[in-house]
DNA sequence: TGTCTATTTTGCCAAATAACCAAATACATG
DNA sequence: CATGTATTTGGTTATTTGGCAAAATAGACA
């Protein structure tokens, strides 16, 4: 059996891994301004919308973004807004990290 | 060209993604502790040294870890102890979502 | 220098991921 | 019910990832 830490870090890992990829944080992004259907996300994103759809479904899986039918359009909206914190997070990391890099040149 | 906005998550994406295997998770909560050094890194995973090794090639490449060699062993550090902000946002997320899910069951 | 220990790199394989296209599904409305 | 629009699913292909084992490298020290 798995220890109760190791399941917690893989738990925490699969969150993580649903917002490691860029058109996924893109699609974040846009969500968090208001909820978007997959139409309109596609358009913005310039792949094709089964790939966008792909991507979403990875959000939904995640549990980080829910859905809300209206006619036939479906719009996806972002369940915790926490991810912005999140991702203030990760650009510190990021700036931090350029500085170091800088000093060291 | 690529826009500035797609390169930031395309950067962003890729710090995300170094932190999004278990294994790795793992070894930034020990260096969260202290500096520790690959074969002890070794013996609390489990794993094979050679894929503790690649782990950490995966995060110094990142840019999250450093490394510091004392005699003949390598030890790695944490480069910014913000990383541990952004676990627990991560811990939140997870959070609020299983508090979500309870609730629509 | 030769040997020991610690670590990294390389080669290989299986599994996962991401992209596209085509087909299937879901709903709205004529 | 038939058609049109929005979305998802399945198939295919190329790329990446994660694991181990074996070989290579780096430094310590006799």
């Amino acid at each position: 059996m798995k220890s109760k830490l190791k399941m917690k870090f893989l738990q925490q890992a699969s969150a993580i891994k649903a917002l490691s990829h860029p058109t996924r944080l893109l699609i974040v992004n846009m969500l968090s301004k208001r909820d978007i259907c997959v139409c309109e996300l596609t358009k913005a994103i310039g792949n094709d919308i089964s790939t966008v759809s792909k991507h979403l479904s990875v959000l939904k899986n995640a549990g980080l973004v829910d859905i809300n039918r209206k006619g036939n359009r479906i719009f996806y909206k972002l369940k915790c807004p926490c991810i912005l914190e999140f991702m203030s997070c990760v650009a510190k990391i990021l700036e931090i990290s350029a500085k170091e890099k800088r000093r060291h040149i």
